[in-house]
Parts: structure tokens; sequence; C-alpha cells
DNA sequence: AATGAATGAGAATTCATTCAT
DNA sequence: AATGAATGAATTCTCATTCAT
């Protein structure tokens, strides 16, 4: 990708952080980016497309953020706490500024067929966990969304409460939270 | 409340969901409230106070709904269950259109002190089923936002899937994920 | 119509004709007109339909010029000359400035059914002239088109070219100019 | 003149009759003549002198037209009807876009001394005809710019009508207009 | 209190032109 | 000679806000 295309979505995304949805013009993102305005158009077609990409770039570097360290041969637990982690690091350590203060879920999508597979294989680790979880009967019998959204979504809200200030997440409180989104998901 | 503030500000949330943060102009919500647009600036000093407004009167509105039909008297599980339920149903069932759209986080917060007191207040129901929880042994000794983000914030989450359509969660799968969320705040 | 109207129409009519089709900006217009350019958008949709609406507004206009002093119960040549020097005295007197630079017919068009009806309406004393001329057996049996490219058109054509300064023509040029018109679509 | 500056004049034609004035860009033009923006610059020093050289391009071309197959020893009326028809053909066969667009009279124009005696020569045919039929006594003694607007110029007026589908001259009308506009300036 | 016309700064986008390669 | 990426001023149009009525 061109120095100055990666330039432009750098720079879109400090600002989306910084200024919320709104209030991030195309001339901010220039200047902010280095370029001039008109250089923008010629990597994006427009303001949606130039969101749309964005919203692409970030969701690859989540899904490699997420699966590092990740191999398929750890054994489940190991490999669910790396990723719980992992996405908790990911969102606290400012290196993914939309993703937590919640903006990335604004960013326009594109709702397409081959965007959907993308992104399944993406997130290809975190399919295989929950399969082999469920094959093992480890795992409750639920569908990966639903194991989803009560494992490891939980690790994105309190990301963004603990970023937020709203409250802090002290070690301790961290790795019970770990064990409490196991618990959620395994046989009892 | 004003018949006139009441219908500006149900406008400016029927325009959010419909058209995401920009482009909702303060002419369209004149419009859709059947008012001037100068009329706005008489209950609001501008827009984001308007924006403001807005964020309280649609928490009040969530927290009036998660406490429906919960008193302190009911078993715990079943208190948990109504207000999970109580969650899941109010972003279903289209009433509350920008908690569903994930648009709610987004409105610009007042950061007060006064107003984390209120908030605190209008979830009381769910601080005392935390606090009596824990108190019995039952619950793990975390703190509530942490219960919260395991317990609860999935009931949102799914509920958003739902919605974008994204999955569909079915009856069985529904007592399955409370379930799943109440054994994620329990002690084993 | 509204004052504002009419000094934005005004002014887009002075502007064109000054500075040509490109050039003029809605800046300039509203500059010219003595509003903002917000202002402009309140009266028309956008450019194209302040330009459209200035077509119709001149069009008008120079229907009513041509058929000044002309009834239909003056004899034939007598209505001719008149109409033939309304055209003259119009473009020359620099009252009509865009047609007079040829910048009329170049202004976008709405080519309606109604439309042209309407301008089938205006030019009526036009088409009764050629009608009644043809009648009499005193014209050629050509449709109108014809006859009016062939005697009044010219008109326009000297007429921008005295305004032009490519050439200057005298009262005695005039007057022959009018006899050859006329020589143009009767009989011999 | 090099093949890539023919190009050149030759796609802002082209993009002129079909976008009109504005809308037709630099880029648009190198895109078209399949050169690189920067390569008209090599060839025209700026916008208004590709749009001056296209205006010398197509008088050129269009002077030639009227002259075609017109010889100074054929009688008078058969070389007016022939430059009659030839104006005729050219604006309505689509060679000349812009003449039939009524777009060319608002290029800019260099309004030099030599560009008017260039421009003299180059019509010297349609001169002379005018002069011999003065000379002769058979056509009224008016200057050529008169004759001219009389009896040449109703060609263009009409061949704009028939392009444009507001009126469709059929061939009897054509030879009856012809007869009309020699009508308009001979002596009677 | 309420209106809505008017404002003008600011938004997205285009485009003539330059210049390093 | 030719390229085409880059520029940034200018364009069209929107919109939060004001104010005379």
């Amino acid at each position: 990708m061109s120095d100055k295309k990666k330039r432009i979505l750098q720079a879109t995304e400090t600002l989306l952080a910084e200024h919320g949805f709104h209030g991030v013009s195309m001339q901010m993102v220039a200047k902010e980016a280095g370029v001039a305005a008109g250089t923008i158009y010629r990597y994006f077609e427009d303001k949606d497309d130039l969101l749309h990409q964005l919203h692409d770039h970030i969701l690859a570097h989540v899904a490699n953020k997420i699966s590092q360290n990740v191999s398929d041969d750890m054994p489940l637990q190991h490999r669910f706490r790396t990723m719980w982690l992992n996405i908790w690091n990911m969102a606290t350590q400012e290196d993914a500024p939309l993703i937590n203060r919640g903006q990335f879920e604004n960013l326009p999508r594109r709702e397409s067929h081959e965007q959907k597979l993308l992104e399944k294989k993406m997130f290809a680790k975190v399919s295989t966990l929950f399969e082999e979880g469920k094959a093992s009967g480890l795992f409750k019998n639920l569908d990966n969304e639903i194991l989803s959204a009560l494992s490891l979504e939980p690790s994105i809200c309190l990301a963004r409460k603990h970023i937020n200030g709203v409250y802090k997440v002290n070690d301790d409180a961290l790795e019970a939270a770990i064990q409490a989104s196991w618990d959620a998901i395994i046989q009892h």
C-alpha cells in the first residue's frame, strides 16, 4: 500500500478516536496526514469510501492481534486466555484507538457476501476454538455468535470502561473476569 | 416537560436512529417535530445541549424499562432473568431505536459528578441485585461494573446482532444465553 | 415574486452576460445580488434550477417585448416591421444582456411538453402573423419555424453583430434589412 | 501539426459538444485524447489557449467546408446554393459538433486585427459571391455582413433546429428555404 | 412564545496547473 | 518529450444559529 494511503488511513483513525464521528473533516484528515486535501481523492473515491476502507483496515489489524501467539495445538483454556488478553491489551494499549472508544462499530460497513466470508476467515482461530470446545463436550452447545457475546465481548466492554476511566480494572479483577468469562461458556 | 420539548426530543431520536449521527440537522429535527427551527433554541441551548438532554432522556427511559416488574423481594435468579429479558425486549422491540443501533453510546455525555450519582440511582435495582448476590455468597466477589459486563451487557450485545440480522436468536438459545450469563457470575 | 428572488435572477443575468457561462459562481451571484450565498438556496434548488428559472424569466420578458405595440388588426407588413424592430431594439438597448450576447441559447432548458405549450402561447402573435400571411397567399407556404428562421432571426443575428462591434448597422441599412427579411418570406 | 496536438484538439471538441462548456476538465481532455494531463501543457499554454486554438481550428475547418466544390467561375445562384448546402450538411452531418450545438460562438475568441484579416481571407469565396452579385445588380446593395445574416445564417439556424429535434426539415422545405434565402438578397 | 428567512462559515469535492521522475 | 501524482484554491451546497416580526 502506498505510503500516502497509509498515512491517510492512520490520520483518519486518530482523528476519529479524538473527535468522534462528526467533527472529522477531509481538511482535518489531510492536515493530520500531511497531504493536500485533493490527494485523499487519489486514494479514496469519497469520504464514505475512506471510512469503508478504514473499517476493513482496522478489522484486519484486530483479527491479526487477536490471533497473536495462538496456535491450534495449544490447550483450549490457554488459547481462550490468550485471545481474551489479546483483546484486552489491544484495547487498553491505545494502539487501536477506534476500538477502545467504541467508535469502530459505527464505521460504515460493506455488507457484501465476500466481506462476510473474509471476516469469517480472519477470525478463524476464534471459530476453531469454539468448535473444538463444543466437540469435546467442554463448552455449551451454543452457536459461536452467542459464545462470543458471552465470553469475548465482555473483554472489549471492560476494556472500554477501563479506558474511559469509568472503572479501573486491577490485575486480580482481570484474572477473575477471564475466569468468569470461561465459566459462562463451559458446561457445569 | 412541555409538549414541544418532548416532540423535539422524540424527533431527534427517530432521526438519529434513521440517519445516523451525521445527516441530522436542526432543520430536519424542526420539521420532524413540527416546530420552527428557532423554537428548538427556546428549549435547548444549542445542538450539543439537545444531544446531551436526549442522552439523559433515553437513559432515564432505559433505567425505567430495566427495572420493570422487578421488586427487591423476588428471588435473585428471577430478578436477574427479568432484567436480562427487559433489556432484550427493549432492544429488540424497536422502542429504543438508538439503543439497538448502537448509536446511544455515541451521544455526547456530560461527565459530571452529579450525572454519575444520578445514573447510579437510576440503576439502583441492578446494584441491589449484585450486592445481595455477593453478600449471600452466590455471586463471585467482583465489582458491579465487572458483573454487569459479564452478565447483562451480553444481552445488549446479542440483541444488537439479532436486530442487525447478523445472527437470529431463537427461544431455546435465548434461555441458554440467560443461563450462561448467570453461570458467568455465580460461584462454582 | 419575492424581492430577493428577483434580485438574484437579475444578478445572474448581468453576470452571465459579463463573464460568460463559465466563470459565474454562486458566490458571485450572491455578492452581486446583495444576499448571502445560502439565501440563493431558499429560492432555487441548485445552480441548475437557478439557470432554468432564469431561462423562463428571460423568455417571458422576450415574448412580452416582441409583442409590444402589436395588435392582430394591424396590416401584416406593419405588424412584421414592429416585431422585427422590437427584437432589434431589445437586443441593442442592452436591457436583455443575455440575448444580445448569444448566451441565452446556452441556458439549460426544460424540455417538457408544458414548457413547449407555454412557449407557443407566449409567441402567439408571431404565429398569428405567419398563419394569416399564408392564408392570404401573401407569404410562402412554409412552416412557421422556417419563416421565423428566414425573417425574424436575422434581426437577432444582426443585432448581435451590432452589439459586438463586429459591424455597425446604420438606419438606412436597418430599413433595407427589414425589407429584405420581408422579401424572404413573401411570394414573388 | 503534431499527432498529439491534433488528438487533444479533437478530444476537446468532442467533449465540449457532449458536456457543454462547464463539465470539461483538463483531466477529461487528457483521458479522451489518450495523453497525460501534463502533456497538454506542452502544446497549449493553459486552458484558455487550448480553447482559443480550438476556435481557430474549427473556424478553419468551417471555412474549408463552406468553400467546398465552389469555384469563382460557377454561376452565382449555383455557388450560393452550394455554399448554403455546405453549411447545412456540415451542421447536420455531425462532423462539426460544436457548430450544430451552438457552442462554437461561446468559445473564447482572440479579437486581434490579424485574426480578423485571417477570417476575412478564409471566407473569401463568400465575399466574392456577394461582391459579384452586387456588382452585377442582381443583389441588393447591402454590406456583406447584412447579406450574410439574411441568407446564409438562416441555414445554420435551421440546421440547429433540425438537429435539436425542435423541427424536422424535409427535402421540399429545404429547397424552398434555399430559394427564400435567395429571395432575401436579390433585387425585386 | 414562536416563527422562518437570512446568514456566512465550513463541509465535501473538483480541477487547472506544476514538477520530480 | 512525456508522465501522472500532488497541490490547494475555488466550487457548490449545507447547516447551526440569529433576529425581526
